[in-house]
DNA sequence: CGTACTAGTCTTTTT
DNA sequence: GACTAGTACG
């Protein structure tokens, strides 16, 4: 079959266009993956393009391997030599063979958000940063988005003229970098910068790459930034024949630098662009697609589109409101069991989608107590867990010395009793003589400093050299089962009486198994490449329609995916819109939201149920939320459901459960003597209080029912007593108050706690808050 | 040098 | 609630 006559006119229109800039803007559902297959089968059947000089750039690897193997279906072969990878794989690639021209070794080392804290802090300590006020995590976090805008060290530094904090800010910037080089290891940000730093410096690089890739797509175009735009730019700039496939409705990566404008704006910069609109739904019903489009109406400054399908208008949304997340949970699981019990649906065919991922938890307690197959998608990365971290961090001492992050994290891991002292003397040494860390080690009689530490110094570094000495000769899978063996690192686990150690056996046994799988997949494996494989690998790629199970994942990690059933959780005002979004002055904020509640409900093929809590735990505090923004702006003529009105709650809800406040009165004030929080403390565990939060607890005797309700009285007692002895506040509980960011509301309690006195306040417009006094500033009205 | 405990912070999203 | 950095002690 012609690969054309599968499209339709719209589609058709977009896979003919080979020639010059193309925008193709696809709705979600739109079959934008068909498109871009079909048209890179057309070049190459119909055209006679060689595949050698096709490129596609998609987001995850994931669909990646997806759009190759839908290429390979209709070409047969000829299609593994198309370039089918991500941005980052991509970057890696290129800089492997040519990164020696900006004065890297071509074995650098990826450095992942964990090993950037590690050398962050470092560098914090040495420049005497208060981290205080600018964290680990904020710096990088400017870092970051500097790159993103492609701003090097120097420039960041001329901008902060006159600015003696972002001066600073420079400052670590200029170091960190200096770190990375002198570690001979780049982070994510870098992959990109310093492969448009390549093109840039060196033409000839440019130009041979230029001369491959003669047609270049990108998938996912509303998610790329400034630096990414720039690679791209370049890439196409001599031949221009360039095909951006994407939906300003979907992006949803600001946080992470994307820009949106690079789709609003390709046609201003590529004035002779071909502009195609794909609103054509294949995915969803009518319902569905009607619920979509009516919520992302509501945002301002987009490009005018509505999908719509030839499909029924199928069943209403579901909604539903719960008194706790609890009662979500367990709802959405007793649902999925009964439709797979009737035989309705299968496993694989439903998906939870929340806005964070500590949300997953209490889902997934369900599904283990229901018995029902499920996976949870990010979270804590697999390679991320410290057991793994460990292991790779041998695999990068041995295939890349310089990596002094690699190095610290397993030079006394297992314990080989070698202390923080004798490491910074080390680390001195390495920095007096301008050399690595692991050269320092090697060195260790040299150092004056360490004296009889050195001996212990030295059975690791030779484990490291015959290590080394193997790596020609063996397999990956010998290697690293020779590690695990020679540094007694899983007997040293077992040993340990630590409580997952099991699970962290289990986790290496895993590492090996993806070793093995690597080799075997692979035509020439190396170390180098194995690291390289593992960090570029997002969650999301294990995943395979093979495995009939519940899928868990966040909203963003759904981009691109679709499900029979969809369930949208946690639909409240406060966590969906976020809580940030919400009280940031930037109105666009809460648009990225809506952005990403449209890519959730157009995830959904068939049905889609909406739920909320009407209280929930988050961090260890029970918040009160109004119904999500977002479900309000669905007419309600496709809910199953009303919306309840109520915008304040009803009076039956305690703001606080009596328990709670028994509880935090209880720990804050000592009324048993000066051994104060203490003892208090104590006798809480011994009671058996110190799990759960909710009222939801059984009495296990009488006694402990009399104990705990002697403490309700006690604590009230004193919290009353410190309600009118206390004039300092200048409000108490009744009082309407007013908060600079929340508004007007009542105050509901007044606790003292260890430091400040901590206020609950009922906001008419932001709900219940608990704050700190001395931090919210609080005036009575 | 290593461990055990405490206090403080935190997350919204990720290649 | 969970994780981490910092501290006191053996």
């Amino acid at each position: 079959m012609n690969v054309i006559d599968m499209l339709n006119e719209k589609q058709r229109e977009a896979a003919l266009q080979i020639e010059g800039p193309v925008l193709i803007l696809a709705g979600a559902g739109s079959g934008k993956t068909r498109v871009l297959t079909n048209r890179a089968a057309y070049m190459i059947q119909k055209k006679g393009i060689n595949p050698w000089n096709i490129m596609a750039i998609t987001f995850t690897n994931k669909a990646a391997g997806e759009m190759r193997a839908r290429i390979d279906d209709i070409v047969g072969n000829g299609s593994e030599s198309i370039w089918v990878s991500t941005f980052h794989s991509t970057c890696v690639r290129i800089l492997r063979r040519y990164i020696d021209r900006l004065g890297f070794d071509t074995n650098f080392t990826i450095y992942d958000t964990d090993d950037q804290k590690t050398v962050m802090k470092e560098i914090c300590k040495r420049l005497q940063i208060d981290t205080k006020q600018l964290s680990d995590r904020k710096l990088l976090n400017m870092i970051s988005h500097a790159k993103d805008e492609l701003i090097s060290p120097t420039e960041f530094e001329l901008n902060a003229m006159g600015d003696y904090g972002k001066k600073r800010v420079a400052e670590v910037y200029k170091e960190y970098q200096s770190v990375l080089r002198r570690s001979n290891a780049l982070d994510f940000d870098d992959l990109i910068v310093k492969t448009v730093e390549l093109f840039k410096q060196c033409p000839d690089v440019l130009e041979s790459y230029q001369n491959r890739f003669l047609y270049i797509m990108v998938d996912e175009y509303q998610d790329t930034n400034t630096v990414q735009f720039e690679l791209i730019r370049l890439l196409a700039a001599k031949n221009r024949n360039l095909c951006v496939v994407g939906d300003d409705d979907q992006s949803i990566y600001k946080f992470r630098g994307a820009n949106i404008r690079n789709i609003l704006d390709f046609e201003k910069i590529y004035a002779d662009a071909k502009v195609v609109k794909l609103e054509q739904n294949y995915r969803s019903t009518q319902s569905v697609l009607d619920a979509a489009n009516a919520v992302i109406s509501n945002n301002r400054g987009r490009k005018d589109k509505a999908l719509w399908t030839d499909k029924g208008l199928g069943e209403r949304l579901h909604f539903k409101q719960f008194e706790s997340a609890y009662d979500e949970a367990e709802f959405i699981v007793d649902d999925i069991a009964g439709k797979c019990r009737k035989g309705l649906v299968e496993y694989k065919d439903c998906a939870i989608l929340y806005r964070t991922n500590a949300q997953a938890r209490l889902l997934e307690e369900k599904f283990i107590i229901a018995g029902i197959p499920y996976d949870v998608v990010g979270g804590t990365n697999f390679y991320a867990r410290r057991e793994i971290k460990d292991l790779l961090a041998y695999l990068k001492t041995i295939d890349n010395g310089r990596d002094d992050v690699a190095v610290r994290r397993i030079v006394n891991v297992p314990k080989r009793g070698i202390g923080a002292t004798t490491l910074n003397r080390v680390q001195e040494y390495a920095t007096e003589h301008e050399i690595s860390f692991y050269e320092a080690l090697r060195q260790a009689e040299q150092i004056s400093t360490i004296g009889r530490s050195a001996v212990k110094l030295q059975p690791f570094v030779n484990l490291i050299q015959m290590f080394r000495s193997k790596v020609p000769h063996v397999k990956l899978q010998e290697l690293l089962n020779d590690i695990i063996e020679k540094t007694d690192y899983i007997a040293s686990l077992e040993a340990s009486d630590e409580e997952d150690a099991k699970s962290r056996i289990e986790n290496i046994d895993e590492l090996i198994s993806k070793v093995v799988a690597y080799e075997e997949s692979t035509e020439e494996p190396t170390l180098s490449s194995f690291l390289e494989e593992v960090a570029l690998v997002a969650d999301i790629d294990r995943i395979s329609e093979s495995d009939n199970k519940v899928l868990l994942m966040t909203l963003h990690s759904a981009k691109g995916l679709e499900f029979s059933h969809v369930y949208l959780v946690g639909m409240e005002d406060g966590l969906f819109p976020s809580y940030m979004t919400i009280t940031a002055e930037d109105p666009m904020e809460v648009e990225e939201e809506r952005r990403l509640c449209y890519v959730g409900i157009t995830r959904a093929k068939e049905y889609l149920t909406l739920t909320c809590a009407k209280q929930r735990m988050i961090r260890g505090e029970t918040q009160y939320n109004a119904v999500s923004r977002f479900v309000r702006e669905i007419p309600t003529a496709l809910l199953d459901a009303k919306i309840p009105v109520s915008k304040t709650r009803p009076d039956d809800i305690p703001d606080v459960t009596t328990y709670q406040e028994a509880r935090r009165t209880f720990r804050a004030k000592p009324f048993y003597g000066e051994t104060a929080t203490k003892s208090a403390m104590t006798e809480d565990k011994q009671n058996g209080f110190s799990r759960g939060a909710t009222g939801s607890r059984t009495y296990g005797s009488a006694e402990e029912a009399m104990s705990f309700a002697a403490m309700i009285r006690k604590g009230s007692e004193i919290a009353e007593k410190h309600n009118d002895g206390e004039g300092g506040l200048g409000y108490e509980v009744g009082d309407t108050v007013n908060h600079i960011k929340f508004g007007k509301g009542i105050v509901k309690g007044i606790v003292n706690g260890s430091r400040d006195y901590e206020v609950t306040v009922d906001f008419t417009n932001a709900g219940v808050k608990k704050m700190f006094a001395n931090f919210a500033k609080l005036k009575k009205v």
